[in-house]
DNA sequence: CGGTGTCTTGAACACAGTCAATCGGAGTGG
DNA sequence: CCACTCCGATTGACTGTGTTCAAGACACCG
């Protein structure tokens, strides 16, 4: 659910050139006035640390992108991964309350938030679509919320699993394009629990593993899971 | 953190009337075109629920309210606690993802979601500091989220009490307005380790209590529990 | 091949959960 | 005024899920 709520629904009903792509991304490079400039992230680079300025708003066109914050003694956790379309780097204060990194090699449009703010007080569709694109963020971290701080490991990977199959397309069979950290920081477990629920799941046949990283669902075992 | 982030900051220079008083609610109160009705809800009862149609944005003028997901299990895990000045009841979508309670008699302000977004369209202000606010409260689950992942329990009452304490004004003590069960629920633990480690913070000297409710912080003792 | 980073598996442990008994205070009624 | 009930909070004993620590397997790349 939590990947699924960043991703966006149509949001004003005119037909469109970008049908079936991202609407946070088209939103934003098809507003005039704003000018975002592209740049390109390698693999572990960080685009923007907690207590910086928050200077600017990303969206994400190529690659996937980890938020998270970090305590002094090493402890991490994943807040949300951002894929294609997506938009990050909102903050409420004059600093970014978390940082994020690329996960591996990618590009990202940059936008202003100065700039995007004072197009926001012209164009109303921004502005609501800005207001949209929180609140769907602000949703999906309830359901993180949620999952956090009621569910078991089981549920926990299996709903991660889910959420990440449905933002990957409806193909067969999917990649999972984070390391066992990334998914134990996100889940709030340790690699060892994933890796061994991953085998529990696929010993109760609830998966099929291709590699580690290659994973075709179940689902008629996997609801029974997961419940709600 | 996470009530603090609710609570609202400065959003525009004008001096007002209300200096002190709570932004989010000024600035509804004070937008002309937007008629909200004042209405009174009991002592846990339901001001809306997961799932009904998302008609209308809140306000708390007096009292306490509480925000929930509940599992068809029965486990429930609440999201926010909203006090005077609080604003809830976003959604991205049509309906509600979350319920709402009143955690005691509370007075709330109700604004017609519709109405809110027409205004919006045309007052720049309303439209930044809705945005504002969501903003908050997004950021404000992200701490959350960080408390669920990654802390103990000792932590996590700690860095309750101190949210408690912020928003309870400078006095020297202050009272809990929620049991227990909200606590735990809010922190993804029982209530028998809410309970459990509240004793041992006293035994620290990390905090006094009167009664069951009432409790009075040890900065200094406190500090070291929570690191950052 | 060897080397490194990622992932898996195992055994022991610890933190928080479960179950159950008790305590305490507020409200009610005899 | 006291006894009673009800609900919330505390405490204790025990259990279990997930963590920790450690070893080994796997895969990618030089």
């Amino acid at each position: 659910m939590a990947l699924a709520a960043l991703q966006v629904p149509r949001l004003r009903d005119s037909a469109d050139a970008l049908a079936g792509a991202n609407h946070e991304l088209e939103l934003l490079t098809y507003t005039p006035d704003l000018h975002g400039s592209s740049f390109v992230f390698g693999r572990k680079q960080e685009i923007f640390g907690e207590g910086e300025e928050a200077r600017a708003v990303y969206c994400v066109m190529t690659g996937a992108v980890r938020s998270y914050k970090m305590l002094t003694d090493g402890r991490r956790q994943v807040s949300a991964f951002h894929l294609v379309g997506d938009l990050f780097g909102l903050a409420a204060g004059p600093l970014y309350d978390q940082s994020a990194e690329a996960m591996i090699e990618t590009k990202v449009m940059v936008f202003s938030r100065r700039q995007l703010e004072a197009c926001a007080q012209h164009d109303v569709n921004l502005a609501y679509d800005l207001w949209a694109a929180a609140l769907r963020q602000l949703e999906h971290m309830r359901d993180h919320v949620l999952l956090l701080g009621r569910r078991s490991a089981l549920e926990r990977v299996a709903a991660f699993l889910a959420e990440i199959e449905r933002s990957s397309g409806g193909s067969e069979s999917f990649v999972l394009p984070m390391t066992r950290r990334d998914i134990a920081d996100y889940l709030g477990l340790t690699i060892e629990t994933v890796s061994r629920v991953l085998t529990q799941l696929e010993a109760e046949g609830a998966l099929i593993r291709v590699g580690a990283r290659r994973i075709r669902l179940r689902h008629t075992v996997l609801r029974e899971i997961l419940c709600d």
